[in-house]
DNA sequence: AATTAAAATGCAATCGATTGCAAATATAAA
DNA sequence: TTTATATTTGCAATCGATTGCATTTTAATT
């Protein structure tokens, strides 16, 4: 009787042993010894290893979806130093523009079996570079960048550059970094939308623009100005502003270019969202757009066509960026050893022209 | 001689193996052997371990900023099994709702020392399933869901809430699994907007919802109904429709309703979008809002307020909802022993008045 | 100087999956 | 049957940080 008695406690013991198993997580450990054989098989099976006999495989994985296996890719990406995760940093989620590129991205990657980490840094610059130091803790395998506004140094980006992990820039790129860089022929977009508002009869047309240190702005600057010199008129600085370009910075400045002894009779803006700060407070002060200003925006947000005066805009390829800079940073990531020099490419722009700059 | 060209080969071969070190990282045995002390002590000490004397602390915080030691937290997690981050999943990171809810999570998320990794689902079944898999197996240590429209089995939710990882659901909750919610007042809403389009003197009210399947969606309609109830006005079938909310859906829904022998003089679109769409259908068709048809719709997008009319909506506390989710969630993960039991927190939703159902 | 307590540091196992190489088994050829 | 070859599977080390427990060092007390 004492020895049933034994066997009786054994068993339980073994009991509370499964259950606590049940509490943590299965591993191909477990499943090796459920079945008796090695770990390694176990992973090699998993993995579709062609090496692992095809009635051994199906085995494995009946049993591991029986026992409820979730793979511990922290262990896998631990002991193989390679994530499967790309990094997306950028400075807001909430604009058309870049979750169109989001979308564009994720569209590639999940395709190349690829997850995606998305992080905003609301142009904050502790913010982005405490992203990107958790990114790198975190060994994503590639990062996809546009930086922010306020960014003006880059140690935080060198930190994967010379490290050679992988790195795409869009949009907002720097240009110190040697790497891949995706962006839309900005000069070419304040050329034509300058050149819009000039074919209309404007001859006083004011900027408002971004930071300078921001590549994108300084170009769509160039263009305006090219523009304004091609078509002879005179660039005068009272018709310049330069701010963050958001909803309170657009009023601002379109109440100081009032303020001029010389008004403008159209305004180039390098986003809608100023162009729409612009356009509510003349709307509100009586001042006609297009017929006393005419205005152009910057990115084809998907309120400029809804808001009244529709705002005439030039539209970029988020979408297309977003697929070509994933392809480029998947390309590294796969051929890590031959660092391939690096490209930088040009997207076309479009403009689109609406009520604000009188369509006609 | 001969010894000295040993001694320059032996030189060479350690700036070798030096170089070769640089190409990977620097861990915490490198420091230990470069301070000959035990990599213990090191990792106590960059983790600020008190059981470290100031000296050595400072001392091994010195040799590892100068060694470019990067702690590599894929192996902390792996070995302590928690991973700092918390994983936010949800339908169109491009809805102003979604994103000031992911704005309200981060603020809570960064303060406490958690990074967040938002995955977007568009509302497709699949990639969602595939997505929380994949933070499954990443071990995120905890979850902040919205799931999408077509969701209606959840299996890959029950993985968390079987294994106890922390989950929050918000906007769009699963009543099947126990765990916190947090919703907005979507019977409330639905009545509000309801009964204010009947105060303007609308009777045939029609309603434009989402899939009953979603809860947020089946309260909206509660809330018509009721109000409808309450001021004696008969709910007529042809007068309610069933969609995804998207901009085409809203044009098929209002061509539907005009369609009607009696048509509506007021609907309440359980979103903007589709009041939107509708705005602009029955605009280029001739027919005014609010004087023939009033409007209002749900969540208060910011192109709301700028189209013409600009749509009466009711507003839902994103960035607070975020907020509050992650703090349920924070609390969660750090308490892991005692469940405590699930609550549903209901935040206020409130009627924002604009053109479309007749300012006044 | 001897004893004891407290403070600081070190040892070594551990987490779960992967992988080079060795061993065992099955298959084919002599 | 034996040998050679191909096919499968197993062994054991490894990745980098953490942590319970043991050991050493320092300080305090008698």
């Amino acid at each position: 009787m004492q020895s049933i008695a034994n066997i009786n406690i054994f068993i339980s013991f073994t009991e509370i042993l499964t259950q606590m198993k049940k509490q943590g997580e299965t591993t191909i450990h477990d499943i090796a010894r459920k079945l008796n054989i090695a770990a390694s098989t176990v992973s090699r099976a998993l993995n579709n290893n062609p090496i692992i006999s095809e009635p051994t495989r199906k085995l494995i994985e009946k049993t591991a979806k029986e026992m409820g296996y979730r793979p511990n890719t922290l262990a896998a990406s631990f002991r193989t130093k390679r994530t499967n995760m790309i990094g997306v940093v950028l400075p807001l989620i909430n604009r058309h523009f870049f979750s169109s590129v989001i979308s564009g991205i994720e569209e590639v990657a999940y395709s190349s079996g690829f997850a995606v980490t998305i992080s905003q840094t609301n142009d904050n610059f502790e913010k982005e570079e405490k992203i990107i130091q958790t990114l790198f803790s975190n060994r994503v395998d590639g990062l996809i960048v546009s930086i922010g506004m306020q960014t003006q140094t880059f140690n935080h980006l060198k930190l994967f550059s010379d490290k050679k992990i992988p790195l795409v820039f869009f949009d907002r790129v720097v240009e110190e970094i040697d790497a891949d860089k995706i962006v839309v022929d900005d000069y070419r977009g304040g050329f034509i939308a300058t050149e819009h508002l000039i074919e209309h009869g404007a001859t006083k047309i004011a900027h408002i623009g971004g930071p300078l240190n921001v590549k994108i702005y300084k170009d769509r600057l160039s263009g305006y100005k090219d523009a304004m010199n091609k078509a002879g008129l005179p660039i005068d600085e009272n018709m310049l502003i330069h701010n963050s370009l958001t909803r309170e910075d657009g009023t601002n400045a379109i109440k100081k270019l009032l303020l001029n002894e010389e008004k403008p009779d159209a305004i180039f803006c390098a986003n809608d969202t100023t162009a729409l700060s612009v356009i509510i407070y003349l709307r509100e002060h009586g001042i006609k757009v297009p017929d006393n200003i005419s205005i152009v925006g910057f990115s084809n947000e998907p309120f400029s066509e809804l808001v009244t005066p529709s705002i005439s805009t030039i539209r970029q390829p988020g979408f297309e960026m977003g697929k070509k800079a994933a392809e480029l940073l998947i390309n590294h990531i796969k051929q890590k050893e031959q660092h391939t020099s690096s490209q930088t490419i040009v997207m076309p722009t479009e403009l689109i022209v609406r009520e604000s700059s009188g369509r006609d």
